[in-house]
DNA sequence: TTCTAATTGAAAATCGTTTTCATCTGGCAG
DNA sequence: CTGCCAGATGAAAACGATTTTCAATTAGAA
């Protein structure tokens, strides 16, 4: 299940907000993007349609959007501030292009298994998990040569 | 293997680095800590022992060990400043209290199943996996009573 | 011991984010 | 269709975290 405009638009009404043009805008430009986007990349690209928008709506209405879980939160690359439509509604990870930050969804983590284990072994109540790949995708990767083993 | 203070101070020496009794004082207090702790919290705890010491200088030990890969960042909890010694020197993850900050380190994620599947479907070179749960220790569950579930 | 490059701390600059407040507007009630 | 008002907007200011600058200090090699 993906999410579209309209069923968004109802999403945000369900829960007493309204639908502006800039909030319109907003979720444009993160639908369209396949890469991750800071705050300050979507402003910018929200500019050029909406030239008076101010940065503080744009904070907002991803405040937003993360509230109602509309959008996803991205880790790579040190910034805990970029945001990508929640494409698929389930439970899924991201697999993100250090080159040019495009980002491909994928289900199956399999770390049921794993978190298992590992709350037999802690005594923890495990309540979430956070996963991401970091790689290049094709077009970055044969662009830059082919060196470069980051490792973790 | 596990960093001692002996082995860090070696680590430093070999990149040119010097040993002030600062650095010491801060590569103590991210030891002796089994929790992340944000900057500002080093800078506390450091203070008691080393009064004068300032918050740059901080943020520049940190960023100096983070370089050399001698201490972890974490991700848990918003922040993606929080750091954490090195404990095991190989590739591992962390378990994170959202109570108390405990840190619990663990090997063996497994990923490298998931890693090739992602690799031949995308064609993307990947590189490296950032992979975290969130969780309560037993003492914050009990403490908690037990409701909650933040599941992803 | 001397000397130098590296390190330190204070202050200022900078960056990202949030708050405040006066104004404006989406969308319901009439 | 019109008026109304809670919610939304934008500018400016506030804020907190991080980085830069610079003069003074110091670790450690010679």
């Amino acid at each position: 299940m993906v999410y579209t405009e309209k069923r968004i638009e109802q999403e945000l009404r369900r829960h007493g907000h309204k639908i502006t043009p800039q909030r319109r805008t907003v979720i444009d430009a993160i639908m369209r993007s396949h890469e991750h986007l800071t705050p300050a990349a979507i402003h910018k690209r929200v500019k050029s349609e909406h030239p008076g928008i101010g940065l503080v709506t744009i904070y907002r209405t991803l405040g937003m959007l993360a509230g109602l879980g509309l959008i996803c939160e991205t880790h790579a690359g040190g910034s805990c501030r970029s945001y990508l439509m929640r494409r698929p509604a389930e439970h899924h990870h991201h697999l993100i292009c250090s080159g040019c930050g495009k980002v491909v969804d994928f289900m199956g983590c399999d770390l049921a298994g794993l978190e298992r284990r590992l709350a037999k072994e802690t005594s923890f109540k495990i309540n979430g998990h956070l996963l991401e790949f970091l790689g290049q995708c094709r077009k970055c990767s044969l662009a830059a040569g082919g060196q470069k083993a980051l490792s973790e």
